[in-house]
DNA sequence: CGCGGAATTGACGCACTTCAACACGTGTGG
DNA sequence: CCACACGTGTTGAAGTGCGTCAATTCCGCG
């Protein structure tokens, strides 16, 4: 079904969907390859687009002076990015690929549009926003007060969740293209850290990393380990229809960059 | 200058007024005095109010089953809380008063009705949300990517600027309620590691605390060493009016506990 | 085949935690 | 008025989870 329409009597948790946002901007989106690696947004600099990502894995991240890095946050196929960036201030956090990835760009000037002219699309920014703040949220509570072990087993699951909502897993399986070194950034560990607890919940039959398939050995032990608690996930992603998230049909074709 | 009539010929950054939530809410906010140490918002309920905060300290938190503690944020005066309580979900977070606090309850609909009837103030909400995920991700990158030295340093700059833009600083010191168990719970330390990391911190003559009082020793010094950038406090808080943040007249009356 | 990024493993060091005591101020009840 | 409890701050000593440094292996890819 496509959204966009009846949306009214949709009780609560609007979605926002890839058309509304091609709707609002008087269909400006323009869809773009990306090579892996690639910064797409610079920390403080000011961006005039926002994105939707149809396929393949970004990451928001912070750098410091000492040079570590911090990642905020992975951005999932089916996943808005781009809403800070057009702030005055500029960006707060860069974001960069970590595999090709297929996207389209919208004129920052389409969230205007949205809110100046539907109220159901106003609350889905919203909850959008509220969606971020709430696994930020997480992370913190993963970085201050848990161990390496839970940490790990935390992230596993909440990709685990967010993966299945954008139909992404096999059974109790799933693709990760993240090396150790990226889940060390986003965990505050180290990359041989990393690695040592990820052989430790393998051999405890928790968790199995074989290349990049992810196997969630026993979902409830991981959850009561780590207190993992999905809600905060629920429902305001962004909407799958037909066009968000599908397969892209020429996938010889070389990356475009971005201008 | 009020805010609510001349919005549209400003530029960007509207802020969001104690006024407006009052005129949205159709005059039903409802003041209310807190005791210090009470619950306002627990985690796992829904709850059908939001808050203005007038007068007092407020923290967002997380507990672990572990009976660990994280710390999300602070709600300092003249800021509002409570948006993401009114989530079908339910809340994510707890949060509790530090100190006996003043503050406005407004039935959680005068947010639909700031979304159906003003595009100024829906964009103003959604740069509330904003805003909070800035603070947690700058929360974030100080528990996974900071030493203790850094993360109190940065927590102190972060507190002082947000105190500063809610007239709330004397030159540079500033009154802090918090005990050296919350600051602790709000980085992911001990309170033995705070207690351990202010003494160096003053005896390098960089924050000194004395009581509740806080002293920037050298503001250019802590902000290269904590990586602390501003930007992303910037504007976005609660605009202060007449109402907004104002001295309590009658201290010596009873604090009201919540229904 | 050879190159470079990623994973793996070991030895060692340190930042932070844990456990334990003690000091200090404040409020409270006998 | 003192005794006591209690929350908060302070300090010491010892333990540990995780970081650092260094080397080796594995693997995809041109």
């Amino acid at each position: 079904m496509r959204s966009g329409a009846h949306t009214l009597q949709r009780p609560a948790a609007p979605h926002l969907s890839f058309g509304d946002l091609m709707q609002a901007s008087g269909r400006k989106g323009k869809r773009v390859r990306i090579a892996k690696g690639q910064e797409i947004i610079t920390a403080g600099n000011r961006h005039d687009k926002i994105y939707a990502n149809h396929d393949g894995w970004l990451f928001r991240y912070k750098l410091l002076h000492s040079g570590r890095r911090q990642i905020l946050d992975f951005i999932l196929p089916g996943e808005l990015f781009g809403f800070q960036a057009v702030l005055p201030s500029g960006a707060l956090y860069s974001v960069a690929t970590m595999t090709d990835a297929v996207l389209t760009a919208f004129p920052a000037d389409a969230i205007d549009q949205m809110f100046d002219r539907s109220s159901r699309l106003s609350k889905a920014l919203f909850r959008c926003a509220m969606r971020e703040a709430a696994i930020l949220g997480e992370r913190l509570t993963n970085a201050g007060r848990r161990s390496a072990y839970e940490r790990i087993s935390h992230l596993m699951l909440e990709l685990f969740v967010r993966l299945s909502s954008a139909g992404l897993v096999q059974g109790k399986s799933f693709h990760m293209p993240l090396t150790q070194e990226l889940i060390g950034d986003a965990l505050g560990l180290t990359t041989i850290h990393v690695n040592r607890t990820l052989r430790a919940l393998r051999e405890d039959a928790l968790i199995t990393i074989e290349g990049k398939c992810v196997t969630i050995g026993d979902f409830d032990a991981l959850s009561a380990l780590s207190d993992f608690e999905h809600s905060y996930l629920d429902g305001t992603e962004l909407r799958r229809d037909r066009d968000a998230v599908r397969p892209v049909e020429n996938r010889s074709g070389r990356p475009t960059r971005l201008a």
